[in-house]
RNA sequence: UCCGAAAUAGCUCAGUGGUAGAGCAAUCGGCUGUUAACCGAUUGGUCGUAGGUUCGAGUCCUACUUUCGGAGCCA
């Protein structure tokens, strides 16, 4: 008898197996009983029929708690009354851990239950396709960057300097140094695009914002791909083929995932490269004519501008060209104009918000010792960053793209909190 | 940090000045195709904390704590 796993159960129709499961939910009557089973493969249903198992393995199925750990022996059949095709047909049960008074019930809990119980949350149907999705997008991220001639490379955790002066970093001791923890790893992904070409990181960064909305986790993910001889035009390509191929790939391997979480996968099917651009200028006068009478030329947009930005258009936008006042000091100024620079970032639609922000990069060495200079930067830390405008210095972009906030815009959920498994939120360390 | 809302059984909530309630979970019983199964019964409470008003406070007032939603900042 072979030991096999749910998701591998069509190819075993009509044999008798065993699983490793835990108890999901069951429901029973005189008679029979069925036990909801899942081994994080995938979920099945077991029925157990008292004239078949007998007295003691019926009622030992029957008084089963929620959570119980089994091994479970069965007959695989085919059941189209099972969105998954199959079911078991029980012929013993035996109990590993009988789990008494599981916290999470079936029925409805609140945020602040849930977020305690996170470690047992993630158990549920919703979260495990989530963490699903959250997979398929990080393997296909590889797949796509792999495909296009990348290199993974691994910017450093702790740093000694910030990236971008203004936010608020995480503050730690380096034996007898000042440290802190990596907001973003771009400047090291820029070193690295001049060692490799085409560069890509994947791992988690830091901000000590007081942020308090459904966009925003204290530690989060980021893929930041930087690109050597690639300009600011280019790098938009790049990053729409990358959004489509992401979105496309979940909806061809998260098909049951995506169902569990009731995406609307119509809205899902139209996002294919292209995607439609407009310029920070033209967003502006847009907001203008919509009677929004709070943003003047030269200020960045709040959550409801990028929303009634989005909103016009089904498919994620970018908005280029922002005020360089605005952005940060490495960004490659527009040949034409000097109020603005060569950036864009990428608007989520349905309100899902910025899901990447990108630029070409300044590579004339006096220009970026002046932008240094006037953003108050300590030039001492920054010395190792000017030696690639100083030796064999060439036109590059690159870009970051939030994971958390992808996850949630394509599997539909409403907080990045669901979208980790473990998030760290203001005032939320625990578990 | 600012604005708004909330805190009652293990969980989700009702109770708006006069004896503390329901559903789910748990326990016991019934039911041969259930799918947040259903039906009957039992168990379960220092109403967030501290003070105040009142003959009487879960309910009204004040402060504090915590949580949720939003803003700013950002991905």
């Amino acid at each position: 008898m072979k030991t096999i796993m749910i998701h591998e159960m069509p190819d075993h129709v009509g044999e008798t197996v065993r699983i490793g499961a835990w108890l999901s939910n069951k429901r029973s009557s005189g008679k029979i009983a069925f036990l909801q089973l899942r081994d994080g493969s995938g979920f099945v249903q077991g029925v157990v029929v008292k004239e078949v198992v007998g007295e003691e393995v019926f009622s030992k199925a029957k008084s089963l708690h929620q959570e119980s750990s089994l091994y479970v022996t069965a007959e695989v059949t085919e059941d189209e009354r099972s969105s998954f095709g199959v079911e078991l047909q029980v012929k013993d049960v035996e109990i590993i851990n009988d789990a008494v008074d599981y916290p999470i019930t079936p029925k409805e809990h609140g945020t602040e239950f849930l977020m305690d119980h996170r470690h047992l949350w993630l158990r549920s149907r919703k979260q495990h396709a989530v963490m699903k999705i959250r997979d398929e997008i990080i393997r296909s991220t590889y797949e796509f960057f792999h495909m296009n001639g990348f290199v993974k490379i691994d910017p450093p955790i702790l740093t000694g300097s910030s990236p971008e002066g203004t936010t608020e970093l995480f503050h730690t001791k380096y034996f007898d140094e000042d440290a802190y923890l990596s907001q973003s790893g771009q400047l090291y992904m820029e070193a690295a695009a001049m060692a490799l070409g085409k560069v890509f990181s994947f791992g988690p960064t830091f901000r000590a914002e007081k942020s308090k909305t459904r966009r925003h986790l204290i530690e989060f993910w980021m893929i930041e791909p930087e690109m050597a001889f690639v300009q600011h035009e280019e790098s938009l390509e790049i990053q729409e083929q990358y959004v489509s191929h992401i979105v496309q790939s979940v909806l061809q391997n998260c098909p049951l995932e995506l169902e569990r979480l009731g995406r609307d996968l119509s809205k899902l099917e139209k996002i294919q490269a292209p995607f439609p651009r407009i310029t920070y200028d033209d967003a502006i006068k847009f907001l203008h004519e919509k009677g929004f009478d709070d943003i003047e030329w030269g200020d960045d947009f709040g959550a409801p501008h990028e929303t009634a930005i989005a909103e016009n258009f089904d498919m994620p936008v970018f908005i280029t060209h922002y005020p360089k006042d605005i952005k940060s000091f490495y960004m490659q100024p527009h040949p034409d104009r000097d109020d603005v620079v060569l950036c864009a970032d990428l608007i989520a639609p349905e309100g899902y918000g910025e899901i990447i922000g990108g630029s070409e990069r300044i590579y004339d060495y006096e220009l970026m010792k002046q932008r240094i200079q006037d953003h108050n930067l300590d030039e001492a830390a920054y010395e190792w960053y000017l030696d690639l405008c100083k030796y064999g210095a060439v036109p590059h972009s690159g870009f970051g793209l939030g994971l958390e906030r992808t996850v949630a815009w394509i599997s539909g959920v409403e907080h990045v909190r669901e979208t980790i498994p473990f998030p760290r939120l203001l005032n939320r360390l625990y578990p």
